[in-house]
RNA sequence: CGGGGAGUGGCGCAGCUUGGAAGCGCGCCUGCUUUGGGAGCAGGAGGUCGCUGGUUCAAAUCCAGUCUCCCCGACCA
């Protein structure tokens, strides 16, 4: 490609909007341009880089024995119905109607439109199992599109759907996809993570999120270098602490607290470590109240407690009157001891002896308090969120926390959207039964972003080999009709033969230009001739991530010098 | 949805407090000179000041409403 005729508009100031590198950079380096929010146009050349991405999917996913399919859009209401989710779903769907007011969604995903697809043709246990998958735009009105392609509400992405007659199967397709997934974040040269992940609106019982490492990224992970455990942090566990030594059980005993209603601000009051308080929050469901304590410098994480109780109703009390309402007390005062409610506890507080809560009296907290004689009935499991310092759930190390961009999830979903859309199968023995599925995702776009962030320096982006969008950059600094230029010409005619990809700087512009976009853009290797060194009988080439090399040209065969070059692009 | 901020040539911004000729830098066009890390000189093109209404002799500027965008947070790939 000949810089002069292509389409790439590099800016020099950095818009203002954007504060993340990646995002400045695809739009600084002509990549990308804002239609509106969460709404991005490709140019060229982040076409050509997004397409790279494509590909290097399309070819893991075709080895992993998956066929490609392409499916609607445009997607009717009424299968959005029929599995629940047109309400479930909510606001994050951009919905629309026809002339007829007839409902439709423009695609957030495609659980319904392939289950509906495959339905009335996977009839028998020998059609099964069956992996699909398409690679295609995807709607979500985002509450805060940000960050450029990074969070936006179009966004290309390659959903995965497989159909099975055991779990076993299932089992099977879904080790097999994250092997696929495995080897295409290493093709892209990713530094990623692959871990346990809550399954949101997709449902299903078993699902691992695919994290590139990136300290600006919008996901927060727990992770064991020493055993291999990894999981996003709203679900990630942790060691619950060894019982405290033999302790002498004192007694219980109700202490003023005047005006007292944070943890902090009782600790400090009682002069006792924070640690040594109980939290208690209320919540109401659609069967009544219940009560979740954690550790006084932990939080509460609700992922774990709405999951351990497997209900998605529920609400944290948050007025002053209905907390008043269930406990006789308002926020900075209320415990467990003498609700009549459900009461789940952390497992990491079972083993405290002699701690406070508050006494459900205004101004009051309670000391000295003990499970087994004042709060026998009290469930623990996990249920506050993990923290620096933790254990490994598996093996005791201590667990390591990194920040991530989310690149891909996969999921077991089970029966959750052929029962719903009642899609079925007749197994060996003539039953008719669900499918068993598995769902896919990688977010082709966000891909860009994540390895910019991972791959950038105050010049500009370096790109992963698998995505550069060129191979070799050829900078003359001369203008046309020069020797200099036309040996570049040259050199570009026959790289160009030889297979590689290379961008001709054949612009009017001066060389700190050529230079600096060489950098923005990413070219991974610069071919610079200009009459400097053209007089001393030679040319340089430089690499973007760093050193230098001349060849020399004077006296030799342009062959021979097309040759080494080759060489140095190859090595 | 809560909190903060911004809408002025393609991009980045000033002007608004105190109403009175729409400016600056970059980019763009023409010519000449230049050419190894974002060149110089000269000339030029380009703007419904987000939108609607109001106040006023006069509004980018004051008032009211409205739309859009950005940042932080709660949600999600």
């Amino acid at each position: 490609m000949k810089f002069s005729e292509y389409f790439l508009p590099t800016l020099k100031e950095t818009p203002s909007d954007a504060k993340l590198a990646s995002h400045k950079l695809m739009l600084q380096a002509g990549m990308i341009r804002k239609v509106t929010a969460g709404v991005y146009d490709y140019l060229p050349m982040g076409f050509k880089v997004l397409k790279k991405v494509e590909e290097v999917v399309r070819e893991e996913m075709n080895r992993a024995g998956c066929q490609e399919v392409k499916l609607p859009i445009i997607q009717p209401a009424d299968l959005w119905r029929e599995s629940r989710r047109w309400d479930d779903y909510g606001d994050e769907m951009f919905k629309l109607s026809d002339r007829k007011d007839q409902e439709f969604a423009l695609g957030p995903t495609h659980e319904e439109i392939i289950t509906d697809m495959v339905r009335n043709e996977l009839s028998s246990y020998k059609d099964l199992p069956l992996t699909l998958y398409q690679i295609n735009d995807k709607y979500r009105d985002e509450i805060r599109p940000r960050h450029g392609v990074m969070r936006s509400r179009e966004f290309l992405m390659k959903d995965a759907y497989s159909f099975h007659g055991s779990q076993e199967s299932l089992e099977e397709t879904y080790r097999d996809l994250y092997d696929a997934y495995a080897r295409v974040f290493d093709r892209l040269g990713l530094d990623w993570y692959a871990v346990d992940a809550p399954s949101g609106l997709m449902g299903g019982s078993y699902s691992q999120e695919f994290i590139a490492v990136a300290d600006e990224g919008g996901e927060e992970i727990a992770v064991c270098d020493e055993c291999g455990y990894a999981a996003n942090v709203d679900i990630a566990a942790y060691k619950p602490s060894e019982d405290e030594a033999q302790v002498e059980l004192k007694e219980l005993e109700e202490v003023e607290t005047p005006g007292k209603e944070t943890v902090a601000a009782v600790a400090d009051y009682l002069d006792v470590p924070g640690q040594k308080i109980v939290k208690t929050f209320i919540y109401s469901t659609d069967d009544g109240y219940l009560a979740a304590l954690v550790g006084g410098n932990d939080e509460l994480e609700e992922t774990k407690l709405s999951s351990h109780l497997g209900r998605s109703d529920l609400e944290m009390v948050s007025t002053e009157s209905e907390i008043e309402q269930v406990t006789g007390a308002n926020f900075g005062s209320i415990g467990p001891i003498g609700l009549d409610i459900p009461i789940y506890a952390d497992a990491d507080i079972k083993a405290m002896k002699n701690f406070i809560v508050g006494a459900n009296r205004n101004g009051y907290h309670l000391k000295n308090v003990n499970w087994e004689r004042d709060l026998e009935d009290a469930k623990f499991t996990d249920l506050r969120r993990v923290q620096e310092g933790d254990r490994c759930p598996r093996c005791g190390d201590e667990l390591d926390f990194y920040r991530g961009i989310e690149v891909g999830q996969i999921f077991q979903l089970g029966e959750k959207y052929s029962r719903a859309l009642d899609a079925h199968y007749q197994d060996e023995d003539g039953q008719l039964k669900p499918y068993l599925m598995g769902c896919y995702g990688i977010g082709i776009s966000r891909v860009i972003p994540a390895i910019i962030q991972q791959n950038y320096d105050e010049d500009g982006v370096k790109w992963t080999e698998a995505v550069q969008p060129f191979d070799v950059g050829i900078i003359v600094l001369d203008d046309e009709g020069s020797d200099v230029f036309e040996y570049g010409s040259y050199l570009y005619d026959e790289l160009s033969d030889r297979g590689y990809d290379p961008l001709f700087d054949d612009r009017d512009e001066s060389p700190g230009v050529k230079f600096n976009d060489a950098d923005l853009i990413g070219l991974p290797v610069m071919i610079i001739i200009g009459p400097r060194g053209m007089k001393n009988g030679e040319l340089e080439v430089e690499f973007r991530a760093g050193g230098k090399e001349t060849v020399k040209i004077d006296g030799v065969p342009r062959g021979e010098v097309a040759d080494r070059i080759g060489d140095l692009l190859n090595r």
